[in-house]
DNA sequence: TAATGGATGTTCT
DNA sequence: GAACATCCATTAT
């Protein structure tokens, strides 16, 4: 089966929708002839308006504009001073949106995510959303890449049909009755802590 | 295994 | 000046 890439259309949609089928594609990252990529195994939505754990609540910034424009632009920030994050936009243009992308099971090119995470020995190369962008050598210079178009950072679409676990998201303090973080069952590089109904069993 | 605290840059009030 | 969509080493159980 020849591999297809994730479109425009795919990512203008509802953003918990979206971060849910994103669970299971592969995330593609090129480095020149160099090929680095992991299945999604744990994504989390956030929206705007209504969502007090965005970035877009409280409207639009100069940081936050990307989450406005076009879907399925790259949204990477920088945070606690120390690491970066990658988002990708979601919804129509107007409507603020993102989905987190936290954890990949490494696919391709994991002894060079392993130099990029600081060499043998490292025990979680890819289970956090700043030990996988460093893994994945992803900076705030991907900012606004545009993913449908890109080729040094894109997505292609994976088996589907995998049970997917919902929780609360992590380190956010508000809304905790939105369950928009997303993990593959079973997946051991889910981060931690694991979500309520998550059972340690495949892989 | 769980809890703590330190490191550190950017953004917005 | 405070808050922050985190990670890691160290400490306590």
């Amino acid at each position: 089966m020849t591999p297809v890439r994730v479109g425009r259309a795919f990512f203008a949609r509802y953003t918990p929708l979206v971060a849910r089928e994103l669970i299971g594609c592969l995330l593609v990252r090129r480095l020149g002839d160099r090929r680095l990529s992991g299945i999604i195994v744990e994504a989390e939505a956030y929206r705007g308006g209504g969502d007090p754990a965005s970035h877009a609540y409280g409207g639009k910034t100069p940081r936050n504009s990307v989450m406005y424009g076009e879907a399925g632009h790259a949204y990477v920030y920088f945070v606690y001073g120390f690491h970066n994050c990658l988002n990708i936009t979601t919804e129509a243009v107007g409507t603020p949106g993102a989905v987190l992308i936290r954890a990949i099971e490494p696919k391709e090119g994991s002894p060079e995510m392993l130099r990029n995470r600081g060499g043998p020995g490292v025990k979680h190369l890819t289970d956090g959303p700043g030990r996988m962008t460093q893994a994945l050598s992803i900076d705030r210079e991907l900012n606004w890449e545009d993913l449908a178009k890109s080729a040094s950072l894109y997505l292609e679409f994976g088996e589907g049909n995998m049970d997917v676990v919902a929780g609360p998201r992590v380190g956010v303090n508000s809304a905790k009755e939105r369950r928009w973080r997303f993990c593959m069952q079973g997946s051991r590089f889910v981060s931690d802590p694991k979500p309520p109904g998550f059972r340690r069993t495949i892989n």
